[in-house]
DNA sequence: GCTTGTTTGTACCGAATGGTACAACATCGC
DNA sequence: GCGATGTTGTACCATTCGGTACAAACAAGC
């Protein structure tokens, strides 16, 4: 369902679609999600958020060792997005009219990987300002890189702006090591 | 009509609303564009890059002061973004499956993004692979930029990390000035 | 085995979809 | 004026859309 929605959009996505994808009937479908499409986009928001949170948000935020922390994210994030073959969804579905439904859902998503990032790398010594700026840079980077990959069709890219974006946030912390 | 794309997508824009959006009638529709709605679009992206070719590539390509030339371009594109309020049409387009059939024109629009931006840095003296690496992670950047500020409704972000790379590249100018 | 509540498939609904046919209309050279 | 060409509105098409109704199938408790 959630593979249905990233390949087709929450307009492309119909129930047909939806239907086929998770292998229930209309009947089943309106029967789980009877706010129909809406409440079924919102559940699979809802269940990729749940995985930040856990696998990238928490951790960031709770690190003991920020520079481990962010290779694992970048890491973590790499496999997620497939290298760039994998869409983001909550940042796609944020670009039209049709996700102004799910804009809370959106915005806190990308607020709380941004502070959960910035908290990390501040709290391996990096000036609150600039780490701030380092977490917006690498979450916009990130986002830029699917956007970019997909449409070059060239996955490498994303690993090379994704590394680059890394070893920035790493050259950040040592060279503001306490 | 490319605003009712912009704004809808290319699944969301029904023949009513770009009829609406147009003023022309069904009929007026499909003498212009009697591909359909694949025509309509198809053209729609012809005139944006028609437009980013003259504003931004050649300008690019044909720099005899490589940093005046960055520095038109990122006012330029703040200003055709609208400081990250607007959508880039292409990029999104890019990323659903209903792209597909635009493939190769968003593949050509952001590999000439690519190439003329990285051309003029290489021109000001910067060695071809960081040029390159900074053509990318500035076009990349824009794109990641434009998805951030719509998700958080912040437009104040897109123009701080537009300027931020707009540094980066004029940095690297100044530090291999021949 | 019967009851109760959930899960499913199917038939159906009105509305909207993309697209076509075509007659009325305008425009223009001549 | 007249025909030729281009433009427009309208009615219409089959299909698909999201969504509903509902009865059959199922499961669990007792």
């Amino acid at each position: 369902m959630a593979e249905a929605f990233r390949k087709h959009g929450f307009e492309g996505a119909s129930l047909a679609i939806l239907s086929r994808a998770t292998g229930l009937g209309k009947g089943s479908l309106y029967n789980f999600f009877p706010g129909g499409k809406e409440e079924m986009m919102d559940a699979v928001l809802a269940d990729i958020d749940r995985w930040f949170v856990t696998t990238i948000f928490t951790p960031l935020e709770q690190a003991r060792d920020p520079a481990a922390a962010i290779r694992t994210m970048t890491a973590e994030v790499t496999v997620y997005f497939r290298s760039g073959g994998r869409v983001c969804l909550v940042g796609w579905i944020g670009l039209g009219s049709s996700g102004d439904a799910f804009a809370v859902r959106v915005k806190t998503y990308f607020a709380r990987w941004i502070s959960a990032l910035a908290r990390c790398v501040q709290s391996g010594g990096v000036p609150s300002l600039l780490a701030v700026q380092l977490a917006e840079e690498t979450v916009s980077g990130i986002q830029g890189a699917i956007v970019l990959a997909r449409a070059l069709g060239e996955e490498a890219l994303f690993l090379r702006i994704v590394r680059r974006h890394e070893a920035a946030l790493l050259d950040a912390l040592a060279r503001h090591t306490r």
